[in-house]
DNA sequence: GTCCGCAATATGTCCGGACAAATTGACGGG
DNA sequence: CCCGTCAATTTGTCCGGACATATTGCGGAC
């Protein structure tokens, strides 16, 4: 037994992962970077084998190691490189940074059938109505019309929000004072309709890009959504994993 | 027992995923779309409690599923759409759940001017071409057309690759052995021109998800460049995060 | 020396059981 | 009617065991 871990409340596989991770990071597993067996790791730790495939599958979906049935676990160097960008959040939202969000308040709204199925909230539920356009700089060309629905719940601290560069989810989460859980985002492309045409300066039909984002708090509320159409051949979701 | 498996040698669990799975699509689970319990699903499917979690936490990876303890499961999903999943980095390089790709080797290529200006390599620098094709099963409707360059350094490792579970990338990878450096994707909404239109069954000037990765080694160097284009109608690339 | 086959090894799949922790709704007291 | 308590429900954690399947290396046949 190695653990020397104390009484946390914390799950075994979550420190036995927590223990794995630093030792991989400090390099104890040396040249050919191969793990324990799993029955190793059981003797090691003092605990079941269940325990330990589940820390392990931890490190896995990080993309610290990779397993291969008869040969055994290495450390995977290709998911080191991939492993940050993509468990940050702030990179996920790093493309607002840089241009600019105009929007309107609209005022309440119920959520229809058909938008609902869309946008994955429930029918009937109560919103407030956002819409706004975003340019590169103050008044240059439209890059994107987005239109973003709060929870009814948050619409006190709706006309705190302020143009300018940061997300309006930021800005919510700061003072509505809730926590993140997770964030779902879509990206298809689609073709336009005259509310997007119109916004853009296309044509109707014409390709745009849109991304839907569903953000929710940490008991799994739906906190705000977001549906963003960009003119196709002005836009591109660029996506930059380097190394280092 | 519901579950009419044949005698594949398809691991219990991926059968009831993909039974839930389509039973999601169709809508079975009504207006709450919650799910059975745990334990309704063994009896249904006359399985363990094992293989029905390993079931559901690949739908809960594929963003399809909320699971919260003490309350149950729901469906989570928008549309019935094929969705990439991101929820964790080693997804980054895997295909597309229940997907199937077959693609042709069509010979050496060399870049040039507008295509290198497109795709980021150097015009007059030499590839093997590689194009393939990716339906949701085994002659189902296609759902990408995707065409692959891949180093001629590397020409000798194609024979190799097969259609499967990994990526040609990985397939590289292994093969070559080499490390990755940095990956770039580009994600834009394009009009499909007579090459999209007929692979994918779609109209011309029909709205496309163009997917551009690059992937360069340790030392720069581009070792494969893939271009993706998906029917808008039948693909969103869909990430979500766990924050916490 | 080379190649084939076999055995040892390691991870994958699957079972049954047990208890813990979070959620929800019903019940009862104020 | 409101609110706190409690019990039932449901998912999360954890155990021990069993067999399946892919990989690897060893040794024997040639």
């Amino acid at each position: 037994m190695v653990t020397a871990k104390a009484r946390t409340n914390e799950p075994r596989y979550a420190q036995v992962a927590a223990d794995l991770r630093a030792a991989i990071a400090a390099g104890d597993f040396g040249e050919g970077a191969q793990l324990p067996t799993e029955s190793t790791l059981c003797d090691r730790y003092g605990v079941s084998r269940f325990t330990v495939r589940e820390a392990l599958r931890r490190l896995q979906s990080e993309g610290l190691i990779r397993r291969r049935r008869g040969s055994g676990t290495v450390v995977d160097t290709i998911g080191q490189v991939l492993r940050q960008p993509l468990s940050d959040v702030a990179e996920l939202l790093q493309y607002a940074a840089g241009s600019v969000f105009n929007f309107d308040v609209l005022g309440p709204m119920v959520m229809g059938e058909a938008q609902a199925a869309l946008l994955g909230a429930a029918p009937g539920s109560r919103w407030a109505h956002l819409s706004g356009i975003r340019t590169l700089s103050p008044g240059g060309p439209p890059v994107a019309v987005t239109d973003v629905y709060i929870n009814a719940d948050l619409a006190g601290h709706i006309p705190a929000l302020q143009p300018g560069s940061q997300t309006l989810f930021e800005q919510l989460s700061a003072s509505a004072g809730f926590q993140i859980g997770r964030i779902d985002q879509d990206i298809r492309a689609i073709a336009a309709g005259s509310r997007e045409a119109a916004a853009l300066a296309i044509s109707r039909r014409a390709p745009v890009l849109q991304i839907v984002r569903v953000y929710r708090d940490a008991s799994g509320r739906i906190v705000e959504i977001s549906v963003s159409a960009h003119a196709g051949d002005r836009f591109a979701y660029s996506m930059h994993i380097d190394h280092g």
